[in-house]
DNA sequence: TTTAGCACTCAGGGCGAATGAGTGCTAAAA
DNA sequence: TTTTAGCACTCATTCGCCCTGAGTGCTAAA
């Protein structure tokens, strides 16, 4: 089953009006548009066969057309022209991307606002990492009765904790558990902390050993963190302004729903290839989503950790232009997380 | 001007039920109380006083009456009865409140969702210290180009960064620069990191002079992140429950201005003593919010460091129950950062 | 195969009447 | 002097009604 070329350029037509103006759009509207040549009865006889063939929706008899979910599908997937980011668009984009590396989640929370922002959607980002082992440890006496932990990890996460002890530590003692941490539980992962070998580590700690579990507990700790994939989101508030949540309820549940943990069943579903991933409407498997599209990308953060930006928003929403940005915000991102530098300036001449 | 039993009884009466229904209370139904003895003629009469004094206000002339701004405050101030918290709701307070102590920023952020919930409102929590100091300094080799820093500062926190270097460090060099920096920059402000001082760092780290700078530059930038305060603001959505934002043009512009910066000035006006403070309607400063209330208390961290727990919402609120579940968990915060302990658990016999 | 024309459908806006909750005032009762 | 009953009046809200106009499907002519 082909669409006649006219049937397409058609389809396309309607999917972009409608994102446009949220409103159904009618066979007038398009027969005025200065490059349809044909008039509106035939435009109406399409539109006909377009809404048999299930790409398009009536929402009653004496409305217009808009698109069904595979209508919008079938635009994103073939009709959809890449939406070229203007000269001053990456001006902005790079000039938005000008986040000072601090600490890592404050950067993902950074990184959520700013695709909120450019998309006017609310924005989600996670991380997810996989085999995340340490790469060092370091204890770092604090008080008589208190150490730092510091943990460095294979995707060059540093993490630390001040332990408070109601008994005593020296020097020394920090010293040898150090030295014998680094030694055993050094590249590897939490699952491969086995009994046996916790044992073997608090034997060869020896005077340190009650040490030993407070330490290993807060390595696997932030080890499961790492893996754990975390979630921010933000933005919530643009949905209001979108036509589709006027309705004070509607736009309720949803944004309830997105605060809850359902976002973390997504990052299930991107194992694609293709490296931007749109899910419309009712091709999500949350009911909660089925009247919403989600368009999201992943980038690499190096070192096994994956990210994942994301945007939630009405079905209708340009996903070409969305897209676009979230793609080269990503590019961008892994760039640099990748070589700890800003994307090309490019800047322009003027 | 003393008002006489009987109005402040009505004052109360109007209050309270405008707090539970949202509606404009009337004569009839408050005569229709069981614990109210007088007519609705009666009550006539006197909530037309009440308006003169300008405690209450009429949305139109056939509607009831709904207190005003004054009307709150005097409530506030004078006729609010003390909310006692439920055995079942202490307990259930605990048990949100068994929160892992995690990075301080997740606690924080966690208190804030917390809060959120259990008034269900949005709400904000911020730290802010004065005259952080830096107690200890540590600096570890990560590899052949990066070292950690680890800062520990006078409130208990300690911040880590992984600084990647296009030259090459050695141990040594790292040892002799923490033995400086404890000797020279621990328990000062960063504002006496006078050039002269920083030069004389400088030449005491020899070798390592040349990483001086960037370690500076990291110190004041953690301790400048400790000293202002940092904000975090949850729940926006539950704002949509409430009657009064069934406006989306209004919840809208609200929550906007919520998510902006405009909170940070709260605090300033929080110096008073009491500990919990409500601000009614008009009486924020910022323009945005003079149809809100916002009701916000202190917590002590410990170390010179201050938390501040809030939450927004429509004036009509349930201040007895808010300020009751707010003083709780301020109270309970304080104990727990002090003590690292949860407020004694009240296990009820049953 | 396309287009003009026409009858038909139906959501949304505007309008007026009906409803009823609530008031203020007056005059009688306590 | 204070309280209460009664009554006329106000006015936001709801409902039903009609009208309008955008949009459709179908038919017959180009």
């Amino acid at each position: 089953m082909e669409l006649t070329d006219r049937k397409q350029k058609l389809l396309r037509i309607i999917v972009e009006e409608y994102i446009r103006t949220a409103e159904p759009v009618g066979s007038k509207a398009i027969a005025a548009m200065p490059d349809v040549t044909f008039s509106s009865a035939t435009i109406r006889n399409e539109m006909a066969e377009l809404t048999q063939l299930g790409l398009l929706e009536q929402p009653h008899t004496s409305a217009g057309r808009i698109p069904s979910a595979a209508g919008y599908r079938l635009y994103i997937d073939e009709l959809m022209q890449d939406y070229r980011l203007s000269v001053d668009e990456t001006k902005s984009l790079n000039q938005a991307m000008e986040l000072k590396m601090q600490e890592f989640d404050k950067t993902m929370t950074q990184v959520g606002k700013m695709v909120s922002k450019l998309t006017n959607l609310p924005a989600y980002t996670l991380t997810s990492a996989t085999n995340t082992t340490v790469k060092k440890f370091e204890l770092i006496m604090a008080g008589e009765h208190s150490f730092i932990l510091v943990v460095m990890t294979s995707g060059e996460v540093v993490k630390n904790k001040l332990i408070k002890l109601p008994l005593s530590v020296t020097e020394t003692d920090l010293k040898l558990l150090s030295a014998v941490l680094n030694a055993t539980l050094t590249e590897i992962p939490a699952e491969d902390f086995t009994p046996e070998l916790l044992d073997k580590v608090s034997r060869a700690a020896g005077s340190a050993a009650s040490l030993v579990p407070i330490v290993v507990d807060y390595t696997t700790q932030v080890l499961a963190e790492l893996q754990k994939s975390e979630i921010w989101l933000t933005g919530q508030t643009r949905l209001l302004g979108q036509p589709e949540y006027r309705d004070i309820e509607k736009a309720e549940k949803l944004l309830s729903t997105l605060d809850e943990d359902m976002i973390s069943n997504l990052p299930a579903t991107v194992n694609r290839d293709s490296p931007v991933q749109i899910l419309v409407g009712p091709e999500n498997i949350a009911k909660e989503l089925k009247e919403t599209s989600v368009v999201m990308t992943r980038f690499d953060i190096g070192d096994g950790m994956q990210g994942l930006i994301g945007v939630v928003g009405p079905t209708r929403m340009d996903y070409a232009k969305v897209t676009a940005r979230l793609s080269y915000f990503a590019e961008s991102l892994g760039k640099m997380f990748g070589k700890h530098e800003l994307p090309e300036a490019k800047e322009s001449e003027e």
